[in-house]
DNA sequence: GAGATGACTGCTT
DNA sequence: CAAGCAGCCATCT
């Protein structure tokens, strides 16, 4: 297993600052990943010491079983849902391009 | 080793 | 704008 991606994966998603939000494909694209699914999984496994609420999908909306949950801490960090769904064109994380 | 599943995405209807 | 379908990788049964 690519441990280091494993941790770079963490290391971007921690990167995002609040008051902004990341798509899977963003997160998994800098990571060097082929698929936004490993992004969920990485989540899934050590999400817990991560800002995981500022990881979304690509339409605005967040993973279904944490949706409300995501909405109600996104919304205490000035991100602001419009019926579940959050304005990628204004709160869309800027990654560095390095 | 084959089949199903999941914190996903983009294209086509 | 909503729904369907295929591609994608790692893990589980």
């Amino acid at each position: 297993m690519d441990e280091q991606t494993h941790e770079m994966v963490r290391d971007i998603i921690a990167s995002v600052p609040p008051g902004k939000v990341a798509t899977y494909g963003d997160i998994a694209a800098i990571a060097g990943l082929a698929t936004p699914r490993l992004v969920g999984r990485v989540l899934r496994e050590d999400g817990f010491d991560l800002p995981w609420h500022r990881i979304i999908r690509a339409n605005g909306i967040p993973a279904t079983h944490l949706l409300t949950e995501q909405l109600e801490r996104l919304r205490t960090e000035g991100v602001l849902a419009e019926n579940y769904r959050i304005d990628l064109k204004r709160y869309r994380w800027d990654p560095p391009q390095d």
